[in-house]
DNA sequence: GGAATCTTCACCCCTAGGGGTGGAACGTAC
DNA sequence: GTACGTTCCACCCCTAGGGGTGAAGATTCC
């Protein structure tokens, strides 16, 4: 039984995961993590989900990997570049998971990686497993099109969000057009705002980008 | 003595104008409306303030007019163009007052207005005095500025936002421009963004245009 | 096997939006 | 009288964003 805390800005995806993780209760168990305080039970491994974050996110990994509350931090994401993987690793991730795996063998990785066996599983597979959650999926948002919706509802560029994404342009202008058609606005505007009452709001807004003004917070 | 209810969607105009009528409390007596309810007392006056909302909106006078908890109702507004007034009376307004108009006029007029004698006080002034309050303003942003800003973060347009206000499109322009660089952004998200921890948020979001899709709301 | 779906990307076209410049009228403060 | 701020508008320029089309690979379902 390894206890595992669940990082990650946005509340539903937490959720999705934890529920994901549920039916392997008897192998995890779930737990909080206060990252604002480095008082409270430590944890046997931080799963960081990449969700709208930046990909190989250093300082998010350096910052886990340092804290004395986390013997292990391993990293969830869709992106399984080599320089990712080398970079999330140099920066104290003690694995790296692709979110294309199954549950039970996301599950088998984290016992593998907490027991030292430093595993990277990333399989090719794109749409294994409906697996997880994310905001806007009852609305019918697919993975994709949810974290690009939540990355422009960040304030983000269709470049910036190309960048922090690891997409094309082009594959970028593709999900927000997508997107745009499935929650039917025809704005920027206007899917900003439906994302803010539909759950896309982080939960901690991560200054990726210097703010102009230190006295605001946008 | 004189019950004026105060009828606008952003809850720091209607605080500013309280407290610009404040002065007078011993003419006019500020209540609350509850238009979700056609229960409760009854005012005698309806000033209904137009920021951010389209000018002439004959629905709202209407609405307002045929509300039996209401005896008049007045528009208060910085646009007095004839045929705005003209339908807003035709509507079932009973009177039509400048904002350039001091608190005493203000005052005054309501009073006249409530005794039967219909007034229209539109001055050709536009700064005689600052005074009421609008979101933005403890940041600097003027009324135009301001009032500019919360339509777009309503999702309106440019071309939407000109023709609500009765403005040119360069006009708009002009006001999103020097709105921009007194809250310093540089996009419209990061603006709408601003707007919406800045109180640019009405409490009912008017349905100006079709929604596409009656299951959200956006 | 074919259709549907998701992910990824390319390319074309056009305008909405944002940066700039300038000006006029009015009111207020020094 | 001058300077400044607010409101309002014009015009110039350019690209960010949004609409379209097409294609390929992988997986799942009928």
């Amino acid at each position: 039984m390894i206890s595992v805390a669940l990082i990650n800005d946005y509340e539903v995806v937490v959720r999705g995961l934890a529920s994901m993780l549920h039916a392997y209760s008897d192998r995890i168990e779930v737990v909080e993590l206060d990252l604002n305080r480095q008082v409270g039970n430590s944890v046997d491994v931080a799963l960081y989900d990449t969700f709208a974050s930046p990909q190989g996110d250093r300082d998010r990994v350096k910052s886990l990997a340092s804290n004395p509350l986390v013997a292990k931090v391993v990293v969830y994401s869709w992106n399984t570049d080599d320089d990712l993987v080398h970079a999330a690793l140099a920066n104290g991730a003690a694995g790296y998971i692709s979110k294309g795996v199954s549950a039970r063998e996301l599950t088998a990785a984290l016992e593998g990686i907490h027991e030292g066996v430093e595993e990277i599983y990333a399989t090719a597979s794109t749409a294994t497993i409906v697996a997880g959650d994310w905001p806007g999926r009852d609305e019918g948002l697919t993975q994709r099109e949810a974290e690009v919706l939540a990355l422009i509802t960040q304030g983000l560029s269709n470049d910036e969000v190309a960048e922090m994404a690891h997409l094309s342009i082009n594959s970028v202008k593709t999900y927000i057009r997508s997107a745009y058609r499935r929650i039917a606005v025809d704005s920027r505007t206007k899917a900003v705002l439906w994302g803010i009452e539909h759950g896309f709001r982080p939960d901690h807004t991560r200054v990726t980008h210097p703010e102009p003004d230190p006295g605001s917070r946008a």
